[in-house]
DNA sequence: GTGGTCTAGACCACA
DNA sequence: GTGGTCTAGACCACC
């Protein structure tokens, strides 16, 4: 039976942030969105390897920067599973979802790239830090 | 004059991202956001090492990429002047912009976090590539 | 000037302990010591590599988990330094360290090798133990 | 008949020693300690399994390797039997044993954790080896 | 099959 | 010079 995977790892190569970094943030990611869940099995480090094309220590190095997190436990010989997870989003925040996907929609549909929304985004929260302080 | 520099550095120790490189991105944006505008003067490296406490050679390295990407140009004795802009965000983008802080607005009212944040904007990304290959 | 390094590691490869973890508790047990303390500068990777003759990740390796464990911070282009140090052995504890280094040199006077005195401290423990939870 | 096993294995999952490595020393010691005589029984590899929740194979490795030891010969279908002890702790060490565990507990009592009388303990050594030298 | 450790060596970012 | 990341590949412990 092929045991589909809860997770698939995508990297991008020219963002600047360490591949093994990458893994991590996805990991508590799919945590937040309730994609994986306590007692789940991740990926194996060799599964890894094949669909993403990188170095089994490299995968290793994020399993095991999660591990340190407490978030995850590595096995010997059974393989790796989530312990605990990260506060979550909910039904509740669907509408915020929704709002935002539509919000990016508009925003492509203007001709915004990748890097100016980057640049919306960056700029909103510095508002919302000034927000903040005062 | 006291001149004030048009634009402050925000390093973030933990991002994973090489400081060069959110120096780089930084300019960038202020291109996009018109903070920035051919003919301005960037801060000089002795600024910059004040402000973020790096070393010049991280600050000369990160003007070294935007000359080489032909936004910027060094000036020997004179200091690095911004040679042409991005794409940028005009008025007409402004009503995106106000939505989006809106948005932002309303997600830290529902006690979200950075990272949840962040989890949220990709997940809108990858519904967004989604729409595009169907 | 010849920095005589404040740490010298020593290696047992019959131990059965990883290398790293050697490293590791070596590191922790110069801050109980009181041989290392916060601003300290630990042996540079490559010191470690040539005084050991272990490859240059290992050493690394147990570094990253000192400085997961917030003792110790490794500054690119610096060094690694102590961060903070562990509850210690004072003078307090010198009659005892006194007393254990005797008892040490009585059981190698009476013909114990140093199995037979391993086996006896495990003994010692688990009689604690049992003292403990009754 | 209820036969109760001369010995019971205790595993510390965190010391970093392999599992079949502790179910050797443990037998070793048990030698040394006089638990264990020439003739004697180990536990079988399902008693082991159910105390201590590891893998047959695990158990067989370990027994394995003390047969290859000459301690202990596994007889097929019988189960695995000492074959010879080890140079022990006598009548005579009783003292030095009582010592040790009256050390103990004054450590115990000065506070001290299993860290820091692991550090005394390396510290003793230490001593007694550049005794040893001089 | 699983994860874990170690080696060898390249290249990058930073001071 | 420092630490940090990644690759390639061997071998071990465990299920």
């Amino acid at each position: 039976m092929g045991n589909e995977p809860l997770l698939r790892f995508r990297l991008d190569r020219h963002s600047g942030l360490p591949v093994y970094r990458q893994l991590v943030d996805q990991v508590r990611q799919a945590l937040r969105l309730g994609i994986l869940h306590p007692g789940d099995q991740l990926p194996s480090v060799r599964d890894v390897v094949e669909q993403v094309a990188i170095n089994p220590n490299t995968v290793h190095r994020a399993y095991r920067e999660l591990e340190h997190q407490g978030l995850v436990e590595g096995q010997a010989g059974r393989g790796t599973f989530v312990r605990r997870s990260l506060p979550g989003l909910t039904k509740q925040h669907d509408a915020l979802q929704r709002r935002l996907t539509a919000w990016l929609a508009s925003a492509h549909a203007a001709g915004l790239d990748d890097e100016a929304i980057e640049a919306m985004v960056a700029r909103a929260k510095e508002s919302a830090e000034r927000e903040e302080r005062s």
